[in-house]
DNA sequence: TTAGGGTTAG
């Protein structure tokens, strides 16, 4: 029996076993044509330039060059490996150009196209429809356009497609231009033009164009469709309108597995993790079983929680439903197996990280990303780079998102060479001009102290936000250059982008290290007055070591005892750190009694308070003592004197210090 | 004889 082709299969291989009189033809020959089939597949696709797409004088020539060089050699029904002839019926060729489109196989389904227009079959709207749906399924949007602006009739059907086309690929504007469109020419929206309409305001977050779009369906009598009801809470929890997403899911008339992850997803990417994982088992108890994209919302909201036990709970769940180790159904349990990798590796348990992954039944450039973030974020930068070389001797092309945790891993290392031989790889892939990628550069170089490097990324970046912004005003204010880092905050406004919390972050460092007191008020005052934004722990340490270290310490006390912060441990040591600097023992006595309040359990503020006593040339410390512990020997909670001898580090222990302190009191 | 809903990596 022959084996059929499968258009998921490598291309290359495809490619000769399909065609291999052109492929002998094409290392003989040097004409465009056998340059063309020469190609692999995928790269003949990508090297047609996308403005040169839409002008379909010269892609009708490359279309007619592919379509020439196959007259001879057929394009081949794949399912009963049948030339493809006049004979061949609409519904193959729709069928092969939906398998195009499910594998993403661009340079077959340009191959169907090209038979299709051979036979003048572009006459047909059914035939046309698919092709525009083939183009839109491999991410070719301009071709899904041209070929439907070229359709001799439009129906709705093809408005659909088309709509589907532009919010799957990411054009929610020109998906909902669609929407707009089609009406105006008379045609009617259907369920699945709704469906379509929500998707596009989903991809933009276009919360106000949603409510629009819900009111019409709610109109039109469509909202008690369960597929509607599912777009609608999958909507308000892209456009973050959770109580939105609620109410439609509180009414739905019914419910499927769909409904129920729609809604985990929509309460774990508005930060309600733990609600999410309620939801996960509320479904569980309402008789629903989770499948595998239900799992992987799950592992993600335990990820962002670094819920481990739970994250475990769920991977039992996993093997119990006899789905680990399960490489079917497309890239579901594959999706599952890397989800599995990062809740580990996000909840800090590599070991577990590592066993999946080993067990993984087949693994994409997504799971090898998977873990080597996982590696990297968990104190093994070396062996993250290892498995990145392992990776590539494996075949696995890094994509965007390897590269920026790589880069990450030779940060942690401060491996500025390694880095740079990444670097190189880069531009040879040709992804530094993506926004992630310089991000991750601009940041490698900055933490290397190769702010020159930094300063060359930012500058080629095409296209920057607000991250790459940051990365490159922390670059200049931890490598001296504050000044220049305060005038890039200044470009970064100009240019429309607005500050956020890591910003100033970096702007407060700046004024630190230039000793700018007055401007680090001014900035640390307008987070709230002008921008918004609450300052967090972070940004008050910041100030208080700012003003400390200008010897403004009554100031810093103050502000201290203003703040509405929860927790004030780190601001009290930062104000202990500067009292040491200037000798103050009543405040750094202060300041130390309520860090050691706050968190007891941690041994700065004794170390620092006796260097405090030390240099100050006294014989006892005052130390607010905490608890009853054996080593305190029955002391009370409340304040000791505690006589004072020359420190002596005395391990590494929480409670070193305080022992130290003790043991000289009994 | 077509089209539609939920998922990961910074």
């Amino acid at each position: 029996m022959p084996k059929l082709f499968n258009p998921t299969m490598e291309c290359s291989t495809a490619s000769c076993r399909l065609f291999p009189r052109v492929s002998a033809r094409s290392r003989r020959g040097s004409s465009l044509k056998s340059a063309i089939i020469a190609q692999k597949p995928s790269t003949l696709a990508e090297d047609l330039p996308s403005k040169k797409r839409t002008n379909w004088g010269k892609y009708d020539n490359s279309l007619e060059q592919a379509a020439a060089a196959w007259r001879n050699h057929k394009t081949v029904n794949w399912e009963l490996e049948k030339p493809l002839d006049r004979t061949t019926s609409f519904a193959t060729l729709a069928s092969l150009l939906k398998r195009c489109g499910q594998a993403k196989a661009l340079y077959h389904g340009r191959l169907v196209h090209a038979h299709i227009r051979r036979y003048r079959y572009d006459w047909n709207t059914f035939l046309g429809n698919w092709v525009v749906k083939m183009y839109g399924d491999c991410g070719s949007i301009e071709d899904a356009r041209s070929v439907f602006d070229n359709l001799p009739k439009i129906n709705l059907y093809s408005w659909n497609i088309l709509m589907n086309a532009y919010a799957q690929n990411g054009c929610g504007r020109e998906a909902l231009e669609c929407f707009q469109r089609m009406q105006c020419d008379g045609i009617r929206p259907d369920q699945v033009s709704f469906v379509a309409a929500l998707d596009a305001c989903s991809s933009i977050a276009a919360l106000e164009k949603g409510q629009e779009v819900h009111a019409a369906i709610v109109r039109r009598g469509y909202d008690r469709q369960l597929i509607v009801g599912n777009a609608l809470v999958n909507m308000y929890g892209k456009c973050a309108s959770l109580g939105d997403a609620r109410n439609v899911f509180n009414q739905m008339v019914n419910r499927d597995v769909i409904s129920w992850t729609a809604m985990i997803t929509a309460l774990s990417q508005n930060g309600h993790c733990d609600e999410a994982l309620d939801f996960f088992d509320q479904m569980q108890g309402a008789g629903f079983k989770p499948n595998p994209i239900t799992f992987v919302c799950a592992l993600d909201a335990c990820a962002s929680l670094a819920d481990l036990k739970k994250g475990q709970e769920i991977h039992a769940a996993i093997v119990e439903a006899g789905y680990e180790g399960r490489a079917d159904m497309g890239n579901g349990f594959l999706n599952m197996h890397n989800a599995l990798v990062n809740m580990y590796g996000k909840c800090g348990s590599l070991e577990d990280a590592r066993r999946v992954f080993s067990r993984m039944p087949s693994r994409t450039v997504a799971s090898w990303t998977a873990m080597i973030t996982a590696c990297s974020q968990n104190g093994h930068s070396k062996e993250a780079l290892c498995l990145f070389n392992r990776m590539q001797s494996d075949g696995i092309k890094p994509d965007q998102i390897t590269f920026v945790t790589v880069l990450d891993a030779c940060t942690s290392l401060a491996a500025l060479e390694k880095g740079q031989e990444i670097h190189a790889a880069i531009v040879e892939c040709g992804y530094e001009e993506q926004v992630v990628v310089g991000t991750a550069l601009i940041n490698l170089y900055g933490k290397c102290g190769s702010l020159e490097d930094a300063r060359n990324v930012f500058g080629r970046m095409p296209v920057r936000d607000v991250v790459s912004w940051n990365a490159m005003i922390a670059a200049c204010a931890h490598n001296g250059h504050g000044m220049e880092a305060l005038d890039l905050f200044d470009y970064m406004q100009s240019d429309g982008f607005k500050p956020n919390h890591v910003t100033f972050l970096s702007v407060l460092a700046a004024c630190s290290h230039t000793g700018r007191v007055d401007a680090a008020r001014r900035y640390f005052n307008s987070m709230r007055e002008d921008h918004s934004l609450i300052p967090k722990v972070e940004h008050n340490v910041c100030l208080i070591d700012i003003l400390g270290r200008a010897g403004l310490l009554d100031d810093a006390e103050n502000l201290i005892n203003s703040m509405p912060l929860e927790s004030k441990a780190r601001v009290w040591l930062c104000l202990l750190g500067a009292c040491r600097i200037y000798g103050d023992v009543e405040r750094g006595a202060r300041a130390a009694s309520h860090a050691i309040k706050l968190d007891p359990e941690n041994a700065a503020p004794y170390v620092l308070l006796s260097n405090i006593y030390a240099a100050a040339g006294r014989s006892f410390v005052e130390v607010y003592t905490p608890t009853q512990s054996s080593r305190c020997r029955g002391t009370a909670p409340g304040t000791a004197q505690v006589p004072w001898v020359p420190y002596r580090c005395r391990g590494t222990g929480t409670h070193g210090a305080c022992f130290f302190f003790f043991e000289n009191l009994f």
